[in-house]
DNA sequence: ACAACGTTGGAGCT
DNA sequence: AGCTCCAACGTTGT
């Protein structure tokens, strides 16, 4: 039997707490959902969805899910009101699918979530099916070279191959279709006798759109369709509806939300040993058309040079050896890491693993609180802790999934308007190592090799393209991590060049990263520049961080002449850092300016640009006392 | 109004 | 390694 039609569904909210034994996850901080039901009743345990206002005190676990997201007062709380979309259209297509009796077919369309554990999707497609086809479908909006690197493309490859391997060994295997998923899927579901369709929910702008016309083309050919959250430890609508329909903009707020929301579910249980045979129909498409592709299959060079490899297999072994040492894990403290290690990073390199799902967030946090507890709280706290870093995903998947335009400047509401300089050739510069800033470049040369730097490597540079030297947009380094990194993810790349770049999230503009100086505090010897940039094997560590100074006798007996070898450097950092610290200053104030003249003029919007370029500070009141200085600020011990 | 604080700054001093 | 000052942002809490 189907469930969830839409025609018949009177929309129910399952108000239940804990049930003993939800959907084979064994969760203990499961309360509750809204779903659909095929009857006009609700089961037991639930109750309907129609805008019922409801005392907090007799149902206080749906109020603490709810609170008063949907009205109400401090003592009762208002239930959604979601009205069934009874439409006799659809009742029609449902009754003339291919369903009913004749057995399930199901899909399991993999995009992100490259794994076989805590995967939800997986099990709603495998339960009853008498048919279960995994499909991965190489989409070319992700396979341009001159936007995606080769790196991230080989990752993927290999978490599709461990993919396929794990399906293997569970009696089916992976189908990798090529083209747009809105033309390749509507001939798959007729030829295959589809009947569901199962898939992870994914947030990004692109992915919305494309499955949403996805869904509405399974619908209309019948297919059930069935999403579940399991790439952010929370769904994202649930925090946003519980924080009002606003996305919280300070860690801070973020992490408070997520308290008050609750623990994460737990992992999804394993699938089981075997699963469904594929359907005949894909059973029979020829292998080599239907499989794993290599790179070159696709446009791509032969090979990438990541040392990283992508798949599950290689997520869960890595996540076993950081988690093994206990101490470490308790002791992590993220701002203290040391970016200049390569050899063994000093962070666990599992971002690309969660990028692609091949690593659940779920089961990741789980693991970490499991070793927190046999620890008895003497651990780090968030948001400097391992966890903590899980949930700095959390909150920017969150503002991605809730702010227009998130990736740019334009007609982002949280984003400063600042006015950077179009200058392709620093960009290039910056890209392509040849800043003369060998910090600087040697970074990128790890990016363009590695596809993976450290945190405050990528901090470093990101400062240097944008407010602390080159005054390039973020836009434009956002657009080269995302060609390089393996671990690329569209909210957290947008997220962290909008706070470098202190565009949002923050603010302190003064705070400045020295190209000189950061990297040397690490790595006074520069063996991280000598391993990413030959060219500066040789040069003394007195002068390896400025090359450029050093005289030319050095620069002879080192084999490096600057600007000959190595180039010099493309500006002066302690001149441009503080020309742009004045030009930050002034875009600030005039964002103030315009923001008071349209708060003046009653909320229109009219009249903004005038008041930006008046930039003077007619908005501030302050009259502060001049030569007064402010009281000294203590510091915390 | 004002102080404290914010995952990760730098320079110069002891 | 730790302290102070630099010049000074927005948010949150009192």
């Amino acid at each position: 039997m189907r469930f969830a039609t839409l025609a018949l569904a009177a929309l129910l909210l399952a108000a239940c707490v804990p049930r003993p034994a939800h959907a084979a996850s064994g969760d203990a901080s499961y309360i509750g959902e809204v779903f659909m039901m095929a009857t006009s009743f609700c089961p037991t345990g639930s109750v309907e969805a129609n805008g019922a206002t409801v005392a907090a005190a007799s149902n206080p676990s749906l109020y603490a899910l709810l609170g008063t997201t949907y009205g109400g007062t401090s003592t009762n709380f208002k239930l959604p009101n979601i009205k069934p979309q009874g439409s006799s259209a659809l009742a029609a297509e449902v009754g003339g699918g291919s369903g009913g009796a004749m057995g399930a077919t199901s899909i399991i369309w993999f995009r992100k979530g490259l794994r076989i554990h805590d995967n939800p999707a997986l099990l709603a497609a495998a339960q009853g099916a008498d048919h279960l086809c995994p499909l991965f479908i190489l989409d070319p909006w992700f396979l341009q070279p001159d936007k995606i690197g080769v790196n991230r493309v080989q990752f993927l490859l290999e978490s599709l191959a461990d993919l396929d391997a794990s399906f293997r060994a569970r009696g089916s295997r992976l189908l990798v279709l090529r083209g747009k998923p809105q033309e390749v899927l509507p001939p798959v579901f007729k030829e295959w006798g589809v009947t569901r369709l199962c898939f992870e929910s994914d947030t990004e702008p692109y992915a919305k759109q494309r499955d949403a016309a996805v869904r509405q083309l399974a619908e209309a050919a019948g297919v059930e369709v069935h999403s579940s959250v399991s790439h952010t430890l929370y769904d994202p609508q649930l925090l946003l509806a519980r924080n009002g329909g606003k996305p919280p903009l300070t860690m801070q707020a973020f992490t408070k939300l997520a308290d008050a929301v609750g623990p994460p579910p737990a992992p999804a249980a394993d699938p089981p040993e075997k699963l469904p045979p594929l359907a005949p129909q894909a059973a029979s498409l020829d292998a080599a058309a239907s499989g794993v592709p290599s790179l070159a299959d696709i446009g791509y060079p032969p090979a990438g040079t990541t040392p990283f490899k992508g798949g599950e297999t290689a997520a869960l072994a890595r996540m076993a050896d950081y988690l093994s040492d206990k101490d470490w894990v308790c002791a992590f403290e993220k701002p203290k890491g040391n970016p200049a290690l390569f050899l063994r990073p000093a962070t666990t390199v599992l971002s690309p693993y969660l990028k692609f799902g091949c690593l659940s967030p779920r089961l990741f946090h789980a693991k970490l609180q499991q070793i927190y507890s046999e620890r008895s709280g003497k651990h780090t706290q968030p948001p400097v802790s391992l966890r903590g870093q899980l949930l700095w995903r959390e909150f920017f998947t969150l503002c991605g999934s809730a702010v227009p335009n998130f990736d740019r400047m334009e007609g982002n509401p949280i984003c400063r308007q600042i006015p950077w300089a179009d200058d392709p050739a620093r960009i290039q510069a910056w890209e392509e190592s040849r800043t003369g800033y060998p910090w600087i470049d040697a970074i990128m040369a790890q990016l363009r090799r590695q596809g993976w730097m450290h945190h405050l490597a990528r901090h470093s540079v990101a400062c240097f393209l944008t407010r602390g030297d080159l005054w390039c947009s973020w836009e434009a380094g956002q657009a080269v991590f995302d060609k390089y990194l393996i671990d690329a993810d569209w909210s957290l790349n947008a997220a962290n060049w909008q706070w470098l770049s202190a565009s949002a999230f923050f603010s302190q503009y003064f705070r400045v990263y020295s190209p000189i100086s950061f990297g040397k505090q690490y790595d006074k010897n520069g063996d991280y520049i000598r391993h990413f940039l030959p060219a500066l094997k040789d040069m003394p560590a007195k002068y390896i961080y400025e090359p450029w100074t050093a005289p030319l006798s050095v620069q002879q007996a080192a084999g490096c002449i600057i600007g000959k070898d190595y180039p010099r450097p493309i500006v002066d950092h302690a001149v441009v850092h503080k020309e742009n610290m004045a030009k930050m200053k002034a875009a600030y104030d005039a964002g103030k300016a315009a923001a008071g003249a349209a708060a003046g003029a009653g909320g229109a919007a009219a009249g903004s640009a005038a008041a930006a370029a008046a930039g003077g500070d007619g908005a501030s009141s302050s009259g502060s006392k001049a030569g007064a200085k402010p009281a000294k600020r203590a510091r915390k011990s």
